[in-house]
RNA sequence: GUUCCCAUCGUCUAACGGUUAGGACAUCACCCUUUCACGGUGAGUAUAGGGGUUCGAAUCCCCUUGGGAACGCCA
Protein backbone atom coordinates (compact mmCIF):
# COMPACT_ATOMS: atom_id res chain seq x y z
CA UNK A 1 0.00 0.00 0.00
CA UNK A 2 1.48 3.72 -1.15
CA UNK A 3 1.85 6.14 1.71
CA UNK A 4 -0.54 8.85 2.14
CA UNK A 5 -0.07 11.63 4.80
CA UNK A 6 -1.68 15.13 4.68
CA UNK A 7 -1.35 18.04 6.47
CA UNK A 8 -4.61 19.32 8.22
CA UNK A 9 -4.47 23.11 9.41
CA UNK A 10 -7.71 24.83 10.97
CA UNK A 11 -7.36 27.99 9.01
CA UNK A 12 -7.82 30.59 12.40
CA UNK A 13 -4.37 31.90 11.92
CA UNK A 14 -1.07 31.82 10.14
CA UNK A 15 1.18 28.86 9.84
CA UNK A 16 3.22 29.09 12.71
CA UNK A 17 6.44 27.15 13.18
CA UNK A 18 5.28 24.08 15.20
CA UNK A 19 2.19 24.01 12.05
CA UNK A 20 5.41 23.54 9.83
CA UNK A 21 7.76 20.99 11.58
CA UNK A 22 4.30 18.98 11.32
CA UNK A 23 3.80 19.39 7.86
CA UNK A 24 7.35 19.23 6.86
CA UNK A 25 7.70 15.23 8.83
CA UNK A 26 4.40 14.33 6.91
CA UNK A 27 5.63 15.30 3.68
CA UNK A 28 9.07 13.54 4.08
CA UNK A 29 7.65 10.59 5.35
CA UNK A 30 5.26 10.40 2.02
CA UNK A 31 7.87 11.16 0.01
CA UNK A 32 10.50 8.80 1.38
CA UNK A 33 8.25 6.44 0.45
CA UNK A 34 7.20 7.49 -2.94
CA UNK A 35 3.69 8.20 -1.49
CA UNK A 36 1.58 11.10 -1.70
CA UNK A 37 1.29 14.29 0.55
CA UNK A 38 -1.71 16.44 0.41
CA UNK A 39 -2.71 19.50 2.30
CA UNK A 40 -6.32 19.72 3.69
CA UNK A 41 -8.08 22.75 5.40
CA UNK A 42 -10.33 21.73 8.47
CA UNK A 43 -12.65 24.58 7.84
CA UNK A 44 -15.73 23.19 9.82
CA UNK A 45 -15.96 25.69 11.86
CA UNK A 46 -16.75 28.95 10.14
CA UNK A 47 -17.41 31.29 12.68
CA UNK A 48 -13.95 30.93 13.21
CA UNK A 49 -12.11 30.53 10.01
CA UNK A 50 -10.71 33.32 7.87
CA UNK A 51 -10.19 33.54 3.93
CA UNK A 52 -6.82 35.27 5.11
CA UNK A 53 -5.70 32.74 7.27
CA UNK A 54 -6.39 30.07 4.51
CA UNK A 55 -4.31 32.62 2.30
CA UNK A 56 -1.59 32.33 5.09
CA UNK A 57 -1.17 28.99 5.23
CA UNK A 58 -1.10 28.22 1.43
CA UNK A 59 1.71 31.18 1.66
CA UNK A 60 3.32 29.74 3.95
CA UNK A 61 3.35 26.12 2.63
CA UNK A 62 4.82 27.31 -0.71
CA UNK A 63 7.05 29.59 0.38
CA UNK A 64 8.43 26.37 2.31
CA UNK A 65 8.14 24.23 -0.67
CA UNK A 66 5.83 21.96 0.79
CA UNK A 67 3.49 21.46 -2.01
CA UNK A 68 0.23 19.41 -1.82
CA UNK A 69 0.04 16.44 -4.25
CA UNK A 70 -3.95 17.21 -4.86
CA UNK A 71 -3.98 20.78 -4.73
CA UNK A 72 -6.56 22.21 -2.35
CA UNK A 73 -9.29 20.08 -0.24
CA UNK A 74 -11.81 21.80 2.01
CA UNK A 75 -14.00 19.86 5.01
CA UNK A 76 -16.77 22.52 3.90
CA UNK A 77 -17.17 21.09 0.44
CA UNK A 78 -17.76 17.85 1.78
CA UNK A 79 -20.54 17.99 3.67
CA UNK A 80 -22.55 16.03 1.90
CA UNK A 81 -20.43 13.22 2.18
CA UNK A 82 -20.83 13.73 5.83
CA UNK A 83 -23.95 14.27 5.80
CA UNK A 84 -24.59 10.50 3.48
CA UNK A 85 -21.96 8.80 7.11
CA UNK A 86 -23.96 10.20 9.65
CA UNK A 87 -26.91 9.02 7.63
CA UNK A 88 -25.83 5.92 8.25
CA UNK A 89 -24.53 5.62 11.47
CA UNK A 90 -27.88 6.78 12.60
CA UNK A 91 -29.49 3.63 10.18
CA UNK A 92 -26.44 1.61 11.87
CA UNK A 93 -27.35 2.80 15.45
CA UNK A 94 -23.85 3.34 15.71
CA UNK A 95 -24.69 7.39 16.38
CA UNK A 96 -28.07 8.09 17.71
CA UNK A 97 -30.13 11.97 17.93
CA UNK A 98 -29.26 13.85 21.93
CA UNK A 99 -31.68 16.56 22.55
CA UNK A 100 -29.84 17.62 25.86
CA UNK A 101 -29.38 21.47 25.57
CA UNK A 102 -26.39 23.32 26.27
CA UNK A 103 -27.77 24.33 29.99
CA UNK A 104 -28.28 21.04 30.35
CA UNK A 105 -24.81 19.72 29.55
CA UNK A 106 -22.96 22.84 31.55
CA UNK A 107 -25.03 21.99 34.39
CA UNK A 108 -23.76 18.42 34.35
CA UNK A 109 -20.28 18.81 33.91
CA UNK A 110 -20.57 21.61 36.86
CA UNK A 111 -21.67 18.96 38.81
CA UNK A 112 -19.29 16.23 37.83
CA UNK A 113 -16.49 18.67 38.36
CA UNK A 114 -17.95 19.40 42.11
CA UNK A 115 -17.58 15.90 42.69
CA UNK A 116 -13.74 15.84 41.28
CA UNK A 117 -15.01 13.62 38.48
CA UNK A 118 -13.47 14.22 34.35
CA UNK A 119 -16.45 16.23 33.10
CA UNK A 120 -18.13 13.52 30.63
CA UNK A 121 -21.07 13.19 28.67
CA UNK A 122 -23.36 10.39 30.42
CA UNK A 123 -25.12 8.70 27.94
CA UNK A 124 -28.55 10.23 28.83
CA UNK A 125 -29.77 9.91 25.25
CA UNK A 126 -27.67 6.95 24.23
CA UNK A 127 -30.26 4.20 23.27
CA UNK A 128 -29.81 1.03 24.98
CA UNK A 129 -31.91 -2.23 24.81
CA UNK A 130 -34.70 -2.32 27.32
CA UNK A 131 -33.92 1.72 28.29
CA UNK A 132 -36.56 4.15 28.53
CA UNK A 133 -35.62 7.86 26.84
CA UNK A 134 -36.44 11.22 28.16
CA UNK A 135 -39.62 12.45 26.28
CA UNK A 136 -38.52 14.58 23.11
CA UNK A 137 -38.32 18.27 23.86
CA UNK A 138 -40.21 20.62 21.53
CA UNK A 139 -38.37 22.50 19.36
CA UNK A 140 -35.20 21.25 20.05
CA UNK A 141 -32.66 20.47 17.29
CA UNK A 142 -30.89 17.23 18.57
CA UNK A 143 -27.39 16.88 17.91
CA UNK A 144 -25.88 13.64 16.93
CA UNK A 145 -23.56 11.70 19.06
CA UNK A 146 -21.52 8.69 18.20
CA UNK A 147 -22.16 5.63 20.30
CA UNK A 148 -18.94 5.04 21.42
CA UNK A 149 -18.04 0.83 22.79
CA UNK A 150 -18.13 1.08 26.65
CA UNK A 151 -16.28 -2.74 26.71
CA UNK A 152 -12.51 -3.03 26.70
CA UNK A 153 -9.67 -1.02 25.55
CA UNK A 154 -8.21 1.01 22.67
CA UNK A 155 -4.84 0.67 21.96
CA UNK A 156 -3.00 2.91 19.90
CA UNK A 157 0.67 2.24 18.71
CA UNK A 158 2.00 5.34 18.11
CA UNK A 159 5.48 5.47 15.84
CA UNK A 160 6.82 8.23 18.00
CA UNK A 161 5.21 7.49 21.62
CA UNK A 162 4.88 3.46 21.21
CA UNK A 163 2.37 1.94 22.69
CA UNK A 164 -0.65 3.84 24.54
CA UNK A 165 -3.44 2.44 25.73
CA UNK A 166 -7.30 4.11 26.49
CA UNK A 167 -9.73 2.13 28.91
CA UNK A 168 -12.75 2.48 26.75
CA UNK A 169 -15.12 3.38 29.69
CA UNK A 170 -13.20 6.72 29.85
CA UNK A 171 -14.91 7.70 25.93
CA UNK A 172 -17.74 9.49 26.09
CA UNK A 173 -19.94 9.83 23.35
CA UNK A 174 -18.94 13.04 21.36
CA UNK A 175 -21.04 14.89 19.21
CA UNK A 176 -20.40 14.50 15.15
CA UNK A 177 -22.47 16.36 13.92
CA UNK A 178 -23.94 20.24 16.09
CA UNK A 179 -27.76 21.26 16.04
CA UNK A 180 -27.32 23.17 12.84
CA UNK A 181 -26.27 19.77 10.95
CA UNK A 182 -22.80 20.75 10.39
CA UNK A 183 -20.47 18.16 11.52
CA UNK A 184 -17.46 18.26 14.17
CA UNK A 185 -14.15 18.01 13.45
CA UNK A 186 -13.51 14.55 15.01
CA UNK A 187 -15.68 13.37 12.81
CA UNK A 188 -15.16 14.89 9.66
CA UNK A 189 -11.07 13.71 10.19
CA UNK A 190 -12.40 10.20 10.41
CA UNK A 191 -14.05 10.43 7.04
CA UNK A 192 -11.53 12.46 5.65
CA UNK A 193 -8.40 10.29 6.25
CA UNK A 194 -11.25 7.33 5.40
CA UNK A 195 -12.40 8.43 2.07
CA UNK A 196 -8.56 10.24 1.12
CA UNK A 197 -6.84 6.76 1.96
CA UNK A 198 -4.46 8.35 4.68
CA UNK A 199 -2.01 5.56 5.61
CA UNK A 200 -0.06 7.81 7.98
CA UNK A 201 -1.63 10.46 10.51
CA UNK A 202 0.96 12.55 11.32
CA UNK A 203 -0.04 15.13 13.82
CA UNK A 204 0.41 17.36 17.00
CA UNK A 205 0.51 15.21 20.34
CA UNK A 206 -2.56 17.52 21.58
CA UNK A 207 -4.51 14.79 19.68
CA UNK A 208 -3.56 12.30 21.41
CA UNK A 209 -6.37 12.16 23.65
CA UNK A 210 -8.74 12.11 20.67
CA UNK A 211 -7.32 9.04 18.86
CA UNK A 212 -9.17 6.36 20.45
CA UNK A 213 -12.32 7.62 19.76
CA UNK A 214 -11.27 8.15 15.94
CA UNK A 215 -10.28 4.80 16.35
CA UNK A 216 -13.34 4.07 17.23
CA UNK A 217 -15.66 5.23 14.98
CA UNK A 218 -13.34 4.14 12.13
CA UNK A 219 -13.91 0.54 13.14
CA UNK A 220 -17.91 1.59 13.23
CA UNK A 221 -17.41 2.58 9.88
CA UNK A 222 -15.79 -0.61 9.16
CA UNK A 223 -12.92 0.83 7.98
CA UNK A 224 -8.82 -0.12 8.85
CA UNK A 225 -7.35 2.74 11.28
CA UNK A 226 -4.01 4.26 10.19
CA UNK A 227 -1.12 4.46 11.47
CA UNK A 228 -0.36 7.17 14.03
CA UNK A 229 2.48 9.97 14.82
CA UNK A 230 2.03 12.18 17.41
CA UNK A 231 4.79 14.91 17.05
CA UNK A 232 5.36 17.19 20.10
CA UNK A 233 5.09 20.26 20.31
CA UNK A 234 7.43 23.11 20.12
CA UNK A 235 8.26 25.17 23.30
CA UNK A 236 9.83 28.80 23.13
CA UNK A 237 13.35 29.26 24.08
CA UNK A 238 12.44 29.86 27.74
CA UNK A 239 10.39 26.29 27.49
CA UNK A 240 7.21 27.97 27.94
CA UNK A 241 4.88 27.61 25.42
CA UNK A 242 4.70 28.99 21.82
CA UNK A 243 1.31 31.57 21.63
CA UNK A 244 0.58 34.57 19.89
CA UNK A 245 1.22 36.96 23.37
CA UNK A 246 4.56 34.90 23.63
CA UNK A 247 6.89 34.14 20.35
CA UNK A 248 4.56 32.50 17.80
CA UNK A 249 5.52 33.73 14.63
CA UNK A 250 4.51 32.72 11.27
CA UNK A 251 6.73 30.69 8.83
CA UNK A 252 6.79 33.94 6.79
CA UNK A 253 8.11 36.47 9.43
CA UNK A 254 11.42 34.13 9.32
CA UNK A 255 11.55 35.25 6.07
CA UNK A 256 11.50 38.51 6.89
CA UNK A 257 13.88 37.74 9.59
CA UNK A 258 15.98 36.64 6.98
CA UNK A 259 16.35 33.12 6.59
CA UNK A 260 15.80 31.10 3.47
CA UNK A 261 13.24 28.19 3.49
CA UNK A 262 16.10 25.50 2.87
CA UNK A 263 17.31 26.59 6.35
CA UNK A 264 14.41 26.57 8.07
CA UNK A 265 13.35 23.64 7.07
CA UNK A 266 16.60 21.79 7.67
CA UNK A 267 16.46 23.76 11.44
CA UNK A 268 12.58 22.31 11.67
CA UNK A 269 13.93 18.89 10.62
CA UNK A 270 16.51 18.55 13.61
CA UNK A 271 14.24 19.77 15.87
CA UNK A 272 13.14 16.49 17.62
CA UNK A 273 14.89 14.08 14.81
CA UNK A 274 18.05 13.30 14.42
CA UNK A 275 20.45 11.30 11.93
CA UNK A 276 23.75 10.42 14.57
CA UNK A 277 25.51 13.52 13.98
CA UNK A 278 24.21 15.14 10.78
CA UNK A 279 23.19 18.49 11.31
CA UNK A 280 23.07 19.45 7.78
CA UNK A 281 20.75 18.27 5.06
CA UNK A 282 19.69 18.90 1.74
CA UNK A 283 16.38 18.68 0.89
CA UNK A 284 16.96 15.29 -1.04
CA UNK A 285 18.86 14.00 2.18
CA UNK A 286 15.95 14.54 4.76
CA UNK A 287 13.83 12.45 2.16
CA UNK A 288 15.89 9.78 2.12
CA UNK A 289 16.84 9.65 5.69
CA UNK A 290 13.98 10.50 7.65
CA UNK A 291 12.09 8.26 9.78
CA UNK A 292 10.03 7.81 13.07
CA UNK A 293 12.47 5.82 15.07
CA UNK A 294 14.20 8.56 15.39
CA UNK A 295 11.85 11.49 16.20
CA UNK A 296 11.83 12.49 20.10
CA UNK A 297 8.78 11.91 21.94
CA UNK A 298 9.47 15.14 24.57
CA UNK A 299 9.09 18.33 23.68
CA UNK A 300 11.38 20.74 21.89
CA UNK A 301 12.85 24.71 22.50
CA UNK A 302 13.08 26.70 19.25
CA UNK A 303 16.91 27.62 19.98
CA UNK A 304 17.40 31.20 17.63
CA UNK A 305 20.96 31.07 17.82
CA UNK A 306 20.86 27.39 16.62
CA UNK A 307 18.74 28.65 13.60
CA UNK A 308 21.14 31.08 12.98
CA UNK A 309 23.90 29.14 12.54
CA UNK A 310 21.88 26.51 10.30
CA UNK A 311 21.16 29.76 8.39
CA UNK A 312 24.81 31.02 8.09
CA UNK A 313 26.02 27.23 6.80
CA UNK A 314 23.24 27.92 4.24
CA UNK A 315 24.12 31.00 3.38
CA UNK A 316 27.71 30.62 3.03
CA UNK A 317 27.41 26.90 0.54
CA UNK A 318 24.06 27.34 -1.41
CA UNK A 319 24.13 28.14 -4.94
CA UNK A 320 24.44 32.59 -5.06
CA UNK A 321 21.91 32.31 -7.87
CA UNK A 322 19.70 30.24 -5.70
CA UNK A 323 19.87 33.02 -3.10
CA UNK A 324 19.85 36.00 -5.68
CA UNK A 325 16.18 36.79 -5.64
CA UNK A 326 15.51 36.43 -2.09
CA UNK A 327 18.10 38.63 -1.21
CA UNK A 328 16.78 40.99 -3.84
CA UNK A 329 13.55 40.86 -1.80
CA UNK A 330 14.83 42.10 1.60
CA UNK A 331 16.74 44.88 -0.34
CA UNK A 332 14.15 45.96 -1.41
CA UNK A 333 11.73 45.23 1.43
CA UNK A 334 14.32 47.59 3.08
CA UNK A 335 13.96 50.42 0.34
CA UNK A 336 16.91 49.60 -1.83
CA UNK A 337 16.60 49.16 -5.47
CA UNK A 338 19.26 46.86 -6.52
CA UNK A 339 19.12 47.37 -10.01
CA UNK A 340 21.89 49.45 -10.35
CA UNK A 341 25.02 48.14 -9.15
CA UNK A 342 27.07 46.06 -8.48
CA UNK A 343 25.53 41.97 -9.52
CA UNK A 344 23.75 40.70 -6.85
CA UNK A 345 25.65 37.42 -7.00
CA UNK A 346 28.69 39.29 -6.77
CA UNK A 347 27.78 41.25 -3.67
CA UNK A 348 26.47 37.89 -1.49
CA UNK A 349 29.67 35.73 -2.63
CA UNK A 350 31.34 38.73 -0.80
CA UNK A 351 29.18 39.20 2.00
CA UNK A 352 27.55 35.24 3.18
CA UNK A 353 30.76 34.63 4.74
CA UNK A 354 29.95 37.36 7.77
CA UNK A 355 26.11 37.29 7.51
CA UNK A 356 23.56 34.96 9.28
CA UNK A 357 21.08 35.72 7.81
CA UNK A 358 19.58 37.73 4.27
CA UNK A 359 18.60 40.51 6.18
CA UNK A 360 21.71 41.41 7.93
CA UNK A 361 23.25 40.80 4.41
CA UNK A 362 20.51 43.47 3.21
CA UNK A 363 21.49 46.26 5.90
CA UNK A 364 25.18 45.09 5.62
CA UNK A 365 25.15 45.95 1.60
CA UNK A 366 22.70 48.86 1.27
CA UNK A 367 25.80 50.82 0.58
CA UNK A 368 26.24 49.06 -2.57
CA UNK A 369 23.45 49.74 -4.15
CA UNK A 370 22.64 53.72 -2.30
CA UNK A 371 24.08 56.68 -1.39
CA UNK A 372 25.40 56.60 2.34
CA UNK A 373 23.55 58.57 4.83
CA UNK A 374 26.11 59.38 7.28
CA UNK A 375 28.58 57.75 9.04
CA UNK A 376 28.55 55.77 12.17
CA UNK A 377 29.45 58.22 14.85
CA UNK A 378 31.92 56.33 16.72
CA UNK A 379 33.32 55.04 13.65
CA UNK A 380 34.11 58.01 12.16
CA UNK A 381 35.84 59.64 15.65
CA UNK A 382 38.45 56.92 15.36
CA UNK A 383 39.02 56.60 11.24
CA UNK A 384 38.15 60.02 9.99
CA UNK A 385 40.09 62.26 12.22
CA UNK A 386 43.41 64.22 11.15
CA UNK A 387 45.04 61.18 10.39
CA UNK A 388 42.79 60.24 7.97
CA UNK A 389 43.62 63.56 6.09
CA UNK A 390 46.74 62.45 4.03
CA UNK A 391 45.42 58.62 3.86
CA UNK A 392 42.49 59.72 1.81
CA UNK A 393 44.72 62.20 -0.41
CA UNK A 394 46.87 59.83 -1.16
CA UNK A 395 44.15 57.02 -1.90
CA UNK A 396 42.35 59.75 -4.06
CA UNK A 397 45.49 60.23 -6.08
CA UNK A 398 46.58 56.67 -6.05
CA UNK A 399 42.91 55.37 -7.49
CA UNK A 400 42.70 58.08 -9.46
CA UNK A 401 45.46 57.03 -11.52
CA UNK A 402 44.63 53.19 -11.65
CA UNK A 403 43.28 52.27 -15.33
CA UNK A 404 42.30 48.63 -14.52
CA UNK A 405 39.62 48.82 -11.90
CA UNK A 406 40.08 45.51 -10.71
CA UNK A 407 41.00 43.79 -6.88
CA UNK A 408 44.19 43.26 -7.06
CA UNK A 409 45.33 46.69 -8.16
CA UNK A 410 43.34 47.97 -6.03
CA UNK A 411 44.82 46.48 -3.40
CA UNK A 412 48.34 47.31 -5.02
CA UNK A 413 47.35 50.80 -4.41
CA UNK A 414 46.17 50.27 -0.77
CA UNK A 415 49.21 48.96 0.23
CA UNK A 416 51.42 51.70 -1.82
CA UNK A 417 49.90 54.46 0.18
CA UNK A 418 50.43 52.45 3.64
CA UNK A 419 53.65 52.45 2.75
CA UNK A 420 54.66 55.24 1.52
CA UNK A 421 52.77 57.13 4.61
CA UNK A 422 54.46 54.37 7.15
CA UNK A 423 51.43 53.02 8.19
CA UNK A 424 49.92 49.71 8.72
CA UNK A 425 47.57 48.52 6.06
CA UNK A 426 44.69 48.57 8.68
CA UNK A 427 45.12 52.64 9.11
CA UNK A 428 44.62 52.91 5.51
CA UNK A 429 41.86 50.38 4.80
CA UNK A 430 39.76 51.54 8.20
CA UNK A 431 39.26 55.34 6.82
CA UNK A 432 38.04 53.46 3.38
CA UNK A 433 35.59 51.52 5.19
CA UNK A 434 33.89 54.04 6.45
CA UNK A 435 34.50 56.56 3.56
CA UNK A 436 32.51 54.07 1.81
CA UNK A 437 30.42 52.04 3.76
CA UNK A 438 29.98 54.77 6.15
CA UNK A 439 30.60 52.17 9.19
CA UNK A 440 34.27 50.20 10.13
CA UNK A 441 32.77 46.84 8.91
CA UNK A 442 33.07 45.69 5.25
CA UNK A 443 34.01 42.54 3.15
CA UNK A 444 37.94 43.02 2.16
CA UNK A 445 38.57 46.17 0.89
CA UNK A 446 39.90 45.46 -2.64
CA UNK A 447 36.42 43.69 -3.19
CA UNK A 448 34.39 46.26 -1.71
CA UNK A 449 35.78 48.54 -3.79
CA UNK A 450 35.69 46.55 -6.81
CA UNK A 451 31.90 46.05 -6.37
CA UNK A 452 31.36 49.67 -5.44
CA UNK A 453 32.68 51.09 -8.33
CA UNK A 454 35.04 53.79 -9.60
CA UNK A 455 32.88 56.87 -9.55
CA UNK A 456 30.97 56.24 -6.29
CA UNK A 457 34.01 55.17 -4.56
CA UNK A 458 35.94 58.48 -5.45
CA UNK A 459 33.00 60.35 -4.59
CA UNK A 460 33.01 59.09 -1.25
CA UNK A 461 36.65 59.27 -0.74
CA UNK A 462 36.64 62.79 -1.93
CA UNK A 463 33.16 63.38 0.68
CA UNK A 464 35.27 61.61 3.40
CA UNK A 465 38.52 63.92 2.59
CA UNK A 466 36.20 66.79 3.35
CA UNK A 467 34.84 65.66 6.61
CA UNK A 468 37.90 64.93 8.05
CA UNK A 469 39.62 68.27 6.81
CA UNK A 470 36.42 69.94 8.46
CA UNK A 471 37.03 66.92 11.83
CA UNK A 472 41.14 67.62 11.87
CA UNK A 473 41.71 71.65 13.25
CA UNK A 474 39.36 70.27 16.70
CA UNK A 475 40.93 66.90 17.00
C1' G B 1 -9.99 16.81 39.62
C1' U B 2 -9.64 12.64 35.93
C1' U B 3 -7.06 10.45 31.78
C1' C B 4 -2.82 10.58 28.81
C1' C B 5 2.17 12.17 27.51
C1' C B 6 7.24 13.78 28.64
C1' A B 7 12.32 13.87 31.54
C1' U B 8 20.81 13.02 28.95
C1' C B 9 25.33 19.28 29.05
C1' G B 10 22.20 26.22 29.18
C1' U B 11 19.80 24.43 24.12
C1' C B 12 19.10 20.50 19.99
C1' U B 13 20.47 15.64 20.38
C1' A B 14 23.69 10.41 20.11
C1' A B 15 23.53 5.88 22.89
C1' C B 16 18.61 0.88 21.09
C1' G B 17 21.98 -3.59 28.77
C1' G B 18 28.72 -3.24 28.65
C1' U B 19 31.48 3.87 25.55
C1' U B 20 36.73 7.77 29.52
C1' A B 21 28.27 9.22 28.20
C1' G B 22 29.66 11.21 21.63
C1' G B 23 28.34 15.42 18.25
C1' A B 24 26.22 20.33 17.20
C1' C B 25 24.63 25.45 18.86
C1' A B 26 25.97 28.84 22.57
C1' U B 27 30.04 30.26 26.11
C1' C B 28 35.36 30.91 27.29
C1' A B 29 40.72 30.71 25.88
C1' C B 30 44.45 30.59 22.19
C1' C B 31 45.97 30.69 16.83
C1' C B 32 45.06 33.03 11.99
C1' U B 33 43.91 38.16 10.43
C1' U B 34 43.21 44.32 6.68
C1' U B 35 37.79 45.66 9.93
C1' C B 36 33.79 42.31 10.75
C1' A B 37 33.74 37.51 9.88
C1' C B 38 35.37 32.53 8.18
C1' G B 39 38.60 28.89 9.68
C1' G B 40 41.79 26.05 13.25
C1' U B 41 43.00 24.18 18.25
C1' G B 42 41.48 23.53 23.11
C1' A B 43 38.34 23.97 27.76
C1' G B 44 34.12 23.67 30.98
C1' U B 45 29.15 21.83 31.26
C1' A B 46 24.45 16.39 31.49
C1' U B 47 21.83 10.91 32.50
C1' A B 48 15.88 14.97 37.94
C1' G B 49 15.50 11.92 42.85
C1' G B 50 14.60 7.12 45.15
C1' G B 51 13.81 2.02 44.89
C1' G B 52 14.06 -2.54 42.22
C1' U B 53 15.56 -6.39 37.89
C1' U B 54 20.66 -7.74 36.21
C1' C B 55 27.33 -10.01 36.61
C1' G B 56 26.46 -5.08 34.56
C1' A B 57 21.22 0.29 33.89
C1' A B 58 21.19 6.75 30.80
C1' U B 59 18.87 2.42 28.64
C1' C B 60 13.94 -2.37 31.55
C1' C B 61 10.05 -2.01 35.87
C1' C B 62 7.82 0.82 40.09
C1' C B 63 7.35 5.25 43.04
C1' U B 64 8.37 10.49 43.82
C1' U B 65 9.22 15.22 41.84
C1' G B 66 8.87 18.51 37.95
C1' G B 67 6.84 19.95 33.11
C1' G B 68 2.88 19.47 29.41
C1' A B 69 -1.73 17.99 26.87
C1' A B 70 -6.80 16.59 26.74
C1' C B 71 -11.51 16.58 29.06
C1' G B 72 -16.54 22.03 23.94
C1' C B 73 -22.62 22.01 19.58
C1' C B 74 -13.15 24.56 18.83
C1' A B 75 -9.91 22.34 15.70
Amino acid sequence: MSVVTRFAPSPTGFLHIGGARTALFSYLYAKRFGGKFLLRIEDTDRERSTQAAVDAIFEGMQWLGLTSDFGEIYQTQRFDRYAEVIAQMLEAGTAYHCYASREELDAMRAEQQARKEKPRYDGRWRPEPGKVLPPIPEGVKPVVRFKNPQEGEVVLNDLIKGKIVFSSDELDDLIIARGDGVPTYNFCVVVDDMDMGITHVIRGDDHVNNTPRQINMIKALGATPPQYAHVSMILGSDGAKLSKRHGALGVMEYRAMGFTPDAILNYLVRLGWSHGDQELFTREEMIAKFDFEHVSASPARFDMEKAYWVSHQYLKSADVAVIAPEFDWHLRQQGVDPTNGPKLEDVIAQQRERCRTLLEMAEKSKFFYADITGYNEKDAAKHLGAKAVPVLAGLIEGLTALSDWQAEAIHGVVHATAEKLGLKLGDVAQPIRVAVSGAAVSPPIDQTLMLLGRTATLARLAAAAAFAAKAAPAA
